[in-house]
DNA sequence: TCTTTAATTTAAGCAAACTTAAACTATTAG
DNA sequence: CTAATAGTTTAAGTTTGCTTAAATTAAAGA
């Protein structure tokens, strides 16, 4: 196992990565509050590690071991996210904090014996998808932003972004939770805000909300 | 909460501390597995913070403040080691290093709320006393060690010494767990080892082993 | 193409927590 | 009471991961 660092550097990476698996090191030091000259030093030592591929002014992506310790990490925060939602009851907006710690201080086999408690889950509580032991991460259905969704159509909640607690916390107050069904009664032109009905009641919900909130048309 | 290097010179010192509240630095080093020039000079800082008394040459010992802290960490570790074994299922000799890092870097919300899952329990899964919030300590009848049992007594299993995993096992194999019940028929005299029924088993036991299991008699 | 600007790297330096080796104190034995 | 020894501290140096400021490279606009 890998210091807490290497660990973090890896998980920022991976999550920041484009589509074409770079990223820059402007994002990375954004990413984890520190100087741009602090990521450049530490890029060289995980390039030595052979854990990056990295040519100075060029660009930076996970080699093929960095790509799955990566993966191992997201891993174990998803199901630490999972335990905590579910066996202990802490409210979605508080399990990511937790989560970014924890992961870096289960054995594996802890690990895998909350994955078995929790019957070998496939998503997190925000919706996203939890590798398994070989690296396999699950593929889910197409999904799109709530604003994407047409007046009088019924949708179910897929995921939601997980990187703003306010937000979470929100949505929830509102009864909005994965998988609950969302009615969409109107669409408000002046601000595209949304008057939807979801668990029997209708409320309105921000345009700023509804695009964090991921869903796909209900059968 | 302080960084975890500060955390487990607190919990060393408090954990290896003489009745008289005072530790050698020796010790420490040892515990630790650093030199004693290490122990010397994060001595010198932790006395700054006001975490310990220090006086060169002389003793170390936790002021009002470092004790405090020292108990809500053990506090942490134990209630770890509690869910791990009783809502995780892990046994009894893995739950020790599982705690020392999990320790670090849960929030107290999350430790108050496994606590109030264990519905606030008092002892941790190797019969050590669990302080509450506010740093009490469960007092608990007076125990000894097995060795120390009559022939022919029935004792009740209170305590067992949590630092030697092998021995966690061993015993576990054998079938005695925290509470069991154990009957004493014989003391070989040779090596001090006993034959006892234990769960309707006969079997024996070494003296090392005896001498780590605490026992009260049962009534 | 040349110049301006933005991104990135280099240089120099710092703090934390270690190390080994040498110097110092305290304790204990003769 | 002195000398040997055990325990502790000081000195000097290392590694890790960071900082700011200066230098360099790449990209974009005129
Ligand atoms: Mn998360
Ligand atoms: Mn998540
Ligand atoms: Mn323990
Ligand atoms: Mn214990």
């Amino acid at each position: 196992m890998k210091n807490v660092s290497t660990e973090d550097y890896l998980s920022v990476i991976y999550k920041n990565q484009n589509e074409a698996g770079e990223i820059k090191s402007n994002l990375i030091a954004d990413k984890l509050s520190i100087s741009n000259a602090a990521v450049t030093d530490m890029v060289k030592k995980l390039s030595k590690e052979g854990l990056i591929n990295y040519t100075p002014y060029k660009g930076i992506s996970l080699t093929q071991e960095g790509d799955s310790y990566a993966k191992a990490l997201v891993r174990r925060h998803r199901i630490w996210e999972l335990f905590l939602f579910q066996i202990v009851g802490l409210p979605w907006e508080k399990v990511h904090d937790e989560a970014e710690k924890l992961e870096h201080c289960a054995s594996d086999e802890l690990i895998n014996r909350m994955e078995e408690m929790l019957n070998f889950p496939e998503f997190d509580p925000h919706g996203d998808p939890i590798p398994d032991k070989n690296g396999r991460i699950p593929k889910r259905p197409n999904h799109f932003p709530l604003t994407k969704a047409d007046v009088g159509a019924i949708v179910s909640v897929q995921r939601v972004n997980d990187s703003d607690n306010q937000f979470l916390a929100h949505i929830s107050n509102l009864g909005i939770d994965l998988r609950s069904e969302i009615f969409v009664k109107e669409v408000i032109s002046y601000d595209g805000s949304m008057v939807v009905e979801c668990n029997g009641r209708t409320f309105t919900i921000s345009q700023k909300a509804a695009s964090n909130i991921f869903v796909e048309k209900a059968g």
